[in-house]
RNA sequence: CGGGGUGUAGCGCAGUCGGUUAGCGCGCAGCGUUUGGGACGCUGAGGCCGGAGGUUCGAAUCCUCUCACCCCGACCA
């Protein structure tokens, strides 16, 4: 490819809109553009980017036994309806209408479709197992794009659904997909790491992660320094330091004028704030709920929307909970009727807290569960922090955050039992199939790509992935032997089969290395007349300081080699 | 949805107590001189100043409404 006919400019200055590195680096680079929030073009440098991660992809898949297959991203709702996850998805679903005003949706993923779909085409135990893929656009109308390509409203997806005949069979599945996405990442140059997860609006009974640890990421990764364990911190659990025990005394009202956050009132009263209890209301679907926890911890907010089985989850309002009964700043799970009350396992973790008393002003001293109150439901809600100690090994846990890469889950029967895909089993028996769903975001797999491989002056792409895997940048191309020199090789180069990006522009160096820079091109080859004196050419890996010149004779064959070396140009090799 | 911010040329920005024909840098086009890490000179093209309404002799500038985009949060795969 002649840049000079390249579509996309490179960009000097970085566009205001970007603040992440990726994103300021693809568009300085040419290769995306914003048309809306979260809607994106893909230039052709771009383009071959994204092709050449889905030909891993689907490499990989077919490995794994996946067949690929192509399901339409409009979707009647009434299908959505039936497993009632248009409730879960909520406002991310983009929908419209036909002529005939029946409602559709633009699909944000396709398990329904698919489970529809195999449902005609599945009878027998015989059928299964199966591993079905596609590659294709998704909407999501997300409250938020953000990032450039890390959160976006429409995507390039691989969605792979897993049917087997029991939780076995759906083992062996998962087990299979985990490898394949273990070569994806390998093969792209990304250090991702698995980690247990939220099955969130997918729902499902089982899921897990696949991060990549950036400053830029929006999720949160919990992880053990003492073993493998490592959660997201919707999921994470720990171990959190006990209160100190001590003999239980009779309850006692202290009044605590003008004293109402927890750590107000611990101050005033002289008491670590993890022996307070702190109480926090919440509505869900519609309802009311009063959570108590320790004082030193934070509701886990996934963790309480999974116990409630609620799809909307939001903090209540001051009214709502005065309506309730409620005194804000004395709010007490003690004598409170008609409301359900959630308690975290901490406060079991401790004896004689401080808790409100109902009554404004005034706390209770030597609160102690379950003598003084009672919970509706107890369970772990509680969010989880660095510091705190391994629900495993009782090692120390970290925090840090990281990028999505790729996320699988256990769905089991919830949707084929709700849309009957069914098989006989060898009892001829009819028994749901048992699924699972295994998603990687194309896009935002370069785009992570982005964020850990790149310096200063650019992006610095991994060779499996790179848009060319040759820069052949010619210095005073106006000379013609340069010029000759230089199409020469281009033409030997194309003929061997490499993917070479020809920089035949009439620039100064300087403009020609820093755009080599700028797009990351693995390996660099750089014709001058100051080479051409010594009848060689000078090779640069992207990934290196130092360049080195080659005899023009041999130039053609020592560039196959570097080409064909899989980690050669990577940061992350 | 709550909080904050920004909309002026492809990109980065100035101009905003109302006052000629809206500027600067980069980029773009032409000519010339240069050039192994973003050269220089000259010439030139490119703007419904996000949109609508209002105030005024006069609005990029003041007022009202509105839209879009970004960031934080909520939310989210």
């Amino acid at each position: 490819m002649l840049l000079s006919k390249l579509f996309g400019k490179t960009q000097r200055e970085i566009p205001a809109e970007a603040d992440t590195i990726s994103h300021q680096l693809l568009l300085r680079a040419g290769m995306i553009r914003q048309l809306a929030a979260g809607i994106y073009s893909y230039l052709p440098l771009a383009w071959r980017v994204i092709s050449k991660i889905e030909s891993i992809v689907r490499d990989e898949m077919n490995r794994a036994g996946g067949q690929e297959l192509s399901m339409p991203m409009l979707q009647p709702i009434e299908l959505w309806q039936k497993t009632g996850r248009d409730l879960a998805f909520g406002k991310s679903l983009f929908t419209l209408f036909d002529r005939k005003e029946r409602q559709l949706t633009l699909g944000p993923t396709h398990e329904e479709v698919i489970t529809d779909l195999v449902s005609h085409n599945v009878q027998s135990y015989r059928d299964l197992p199966l591993l079905l893929y596609q590659i294709q656009t998704k909407f999501r109308d997300e409250p938020r794009p953000r990032g450039g390509l890390i959160r976006v409203r429409e995507f390039t997806m691989k969605d792979l659904y897993s049917f087997d005949a029991d939780e076995d069979g759906l083992g062996q599945s998962y087990g299979k997909m985990l490898d394949a996405y273990h070569n994806i990442y390998k093969r792209c140059g990304l250090p991702a790491i698995l980690i247990e997860a939220d099955s969130g609006a997918i729902g499902g009974k089982g899921s897990h992660e696949f991060m990549v640890i950036a400053e830029s990421g929006e999720d949160e990764i919990i992880y053990c320094d003492g073993c493998d364990y490592a959660a997201n911190a919707e999921k994470a659990e720990s171990i959190k330091d006990r209160a100190d025990s001590e003999q239980p005394l009779p309850v006692e009202e202290v009044a605590t004028p003008g004293y109402y956050t927890i750590e107000e009132v611990s101050t005033f009263l002289g008491v670590p704030r993890s022996q307070t209890l702190k109480a926090v209301f919440y509505v869900a679907d519609g309802k009311l709920a009063f959570v108590v926890i320790r004082g030193d911890i934070e509701v886990n907010e996934v963790k309480l929307k999974n116990l409630l089985h609620c799809t909307e989850l939001r903090m209540a309002g001051e009214d709502e909970a005065i309506a309730a009964g409620i005194i804000a700043g004395s709010a007490s799970p003690i004598g409170l009727e008609n409301v359900r009350i959630v308690a975290d396992e901490s406060v079991t973790s401790g004896t004689n807290f401080v808790a409100g008393a109902n009554k404004a002003d005034t706390h209770l001293k030597n609160v102690n569960y379950p003598r003084d109150f009672k919970a509706d439901i107890i369970a772990d809600i509680s969010l989880t922090c660095s510091g705190e100690g391994c629900p495993r090994c009782g090692g120390k846990l970290f925090a840090t955050q990281g990028i999505e890469v790729g996320h699988v889950f256990k769905l089991g029967t919830f949707l084929s039992e709700k849309l009957g895909a069914n098989y006989i089993d060898a009892g001829s028996v009819s028994r749901p199939i048992v699924m699972g769903c295994y998603g990687i975001g194309i896009g935002r797999l370069m785009a992570a790509i982005v964020e850990l491989s790149h310096d200063d002056k650019g992006i610095i792409w991994p060779m499996a992935v790179a848009p060319y895997q040759v820069y052949l940048c010619t210095l005073f191309m106006e000379n013609p032997e340069v010029l000759k020199a230089a199409e020469n090789l281009y033409a030997e180069l194309e003929r061997q089969g490499l993917e070479v990006l020809f920089d035949d522009r009439i620039e100064s160096p300087g403009i020609k290395f820093n755009d080599a820079d700028l797009l990351g091109i693995p390996l660099r080859v750089t014709i001058s007349p100051r080479t051409l004196e010594k009848d060689s050419i000078e090779l640069k890996l992207r990934s290196e300081k130092k360049a080195e010149i080659v005899p023009l004779g041999e130039a053609a064959e020592i560039i196959k080699k570097l080409v064909l070396t899989p980690q050669a140009g990577s940061q992350l090799a």
